[in-house]
DNA sequence: CGGGATCCTCTACGATACTG
DNA sequence: CAGTATCGTAGAGGATCCCG
């Protein structure tokens, strides 16, 4: 999301609802989430999982849960490195709009595909 | 957001996730989304409604949610002109998804303040 | 292994002005 | 009233290389 950190909250009752969006509206926030709902991963094991993201973009995103504590991580004083990312109290609050999400899209793209499909040009002229 | 449409369907469970949050990404989306959970609105309804809207965002938001079929515009042959938007039943269906993420944000944020400070420049004009 | 540093691109977002 | 037209910007996202 370019400019769509949804920070402003002066708004009115659609204020919880963009601080919440705002959370999770980095490409790749909602899919990391969705993954460490099944529990703590390392920072490989969630590039594996997501799938083209590169080590910079997921680093930044991890960053960016983590500033906003919803992922907690955790650094072994190891060699080689050993970090895990995994979901905080928070994180773990957001279980309800993750799954919300991940089950409106199985419902309504797993099964005929994106709804963009639909023509913008439409001029309904009843009434 | 600048990249975050989320488009991509070609990967694993958390596509289902990626893509409904694709939908709603935009920066105003969500909560023109949730106002329109109470009923049909006019243009500038929706516009008084989301406060700082610029026309031309709120006219690309909308297009972007007619075209993702989840919003209906309805035209009116009329002078002065008479635009009314409304949830399709496909937006409808996106309720508990804003549910959740009002729930969430209404819990987390209208209590104690915002998990991060996200944006530098505060609220400067609505003091 | 888990990043950091750099550089670049693209586009979402915004300000302003005008119109049928 | 409900937009459209232009122009400009920031910064999210990406590619690539390097490091402890």
């Amino acid at each position: 999301m370019g400019k769509v950190r949804h920070s402003r909250f002066d708004c009115s009752p659609g204020c919880s609802v963009e601080a919440a969006v705002g959370l999770i509206d980095g490409k790749w926030k909602s899919v990391v989430l969705f993954h460490l709902l099944s529990g703590t991963l390392r920072f490989n094991e969630i590039r594996r999982h997501v799938h083209n993201v590169t080590p910079r973009m997921l680093t930044n995103q991890l960053r960016e849960l983590e500033a906003d504590g919803l992922v907690e991580r955790k650094v072994y004083a190891q060699v080689p490195p050993k970090v895990e990312y995994s979901l905080s109290p928070l994180g773990r609050s957001m279980e309800p709009i993750l799954l919300a999400l991940k089950d409106w899209g199985d419902t309504n793209i797993g099964l005929y595909g994106k709804p963009r499909a639909t023509d913008p040009r439409e001029v309904s002229d009843a009434a």
